[in-house]
DNA sequence: GTAAGATGGACAACGTGGTTGACCAAAAAG
DNA sequence: CTTTTTGGTCAACCACGTTGTCCATCTTAC
């Protein structure tokens, strides 16, 4: 905006830049995933999917807990599993001890895109390290770990692929 | 990208962190300021408003230009100002020198909340510099700038936002 | 000076991703 | 056996974006 004349305890105007460089910065890598998984045979996939296929995760759920666990209402849940089979990245089962659950599963190409896009942050970290070093890529992941709270994602990819 | 596997150079795994990192950082600052606005008397101010106010800026702009500096369409943009001139952030005004445009311009309440907004974000900012210290904040937003070019500014957010 | 093109705004239809509320069937609890 | 809880679905709606169309107006080129 305008002019501010330097008057408060911090220099003013400079903390607007910080989530604009946070947001962009997760906006690149998002981006080039989904350039890079397009190229790969997965078009259609969008970033919501791939939060919702781990959240899935390699049991399967139902819409009701993958609702619980992306913090959404379980009829969106239910939503995004209709778009995901639509799309063939994930199937549905009854389950014979309980006639009221749906189980939504990965199917084979889910789990594969899921791969493919753990290789593809994979190889951008390795950018990202070359580029600024990897010791100050691990201390920028460091303080964000320290100044973001858990509780705002909880999309664990961990122990995935054999860990 | 796309070729050669840089033979077992990344750890895998590791390279998901990264941008979920990146997003809760930015949502956590994103909902603080949300937080505090609403409690200094503007409960309906939605991030993307943040994001449109900042880019029509003291001089207004039109829809088209608007969209234009947002990334996404005119009508995109329009919509935008008729929620936020629902909301009297913004009003409208004819331009005598051509008949076509309508000059979106925000209202003192408009200017108000973005210098609040701005308050906010360098108290945040501060917040983090005395949690990790001015240098490593410093070098986070430099590693940041180098990382995410100004083509990934783009702020079609749509529903990356909750509530 | 007028015909042709570019620009600004608005309307409509639609897609995605979310919300509530209502409803029913099945499981769990009393 | 009744009551309550849970899972899934349908319907309506909202926020935020997209294309496409249309018209009025400004700009240009002849």
């Amino acid at each position: 905006m305008g002019d501010s004349p330097p008057q408060g305890a911090e220099r003013a105007g400079h903390g607007f830049e910080l989530p604009l460089l946070l947001f962009a910065g997760f906006r690149s890598l998002i981006d080039q995933l989904h350039a890079e998984l397009a190229r790969e045979g997965h078009p259609d996939l969008r970033p919501a999917f791939g939060f919702a296929m781990q959240a899935i995760g390699p049991d399967g759920t139902t819409a009701s807990e993958l609702g619980r666990r992306l913090g959404v209402s379980k009829q969106a849940a239910g939503k995004t599993a209709d778009r995901l089979e639509a799309l063939g990245y994930v199937e549905r089962a009854g389950d014979i001890r309980d006639a009221r659950r749906k189980v939504i599963r990965l199917t084979p190409r889910g789990v594969e895109a899921l791969v493919r896009s753990a290789a593809v942050f994979d190889q951008l970290r390795a950018q990202w390290a070359q580029a600024l070093g990897e010791r100050r890529l691990a201390e920028l992941e460091a303080d964000l770990r320290r100044m973001a709270p858990a509780t705002a994602l909880r999309v664990d990819v961990a122990g995935w692929f054999g860990t």
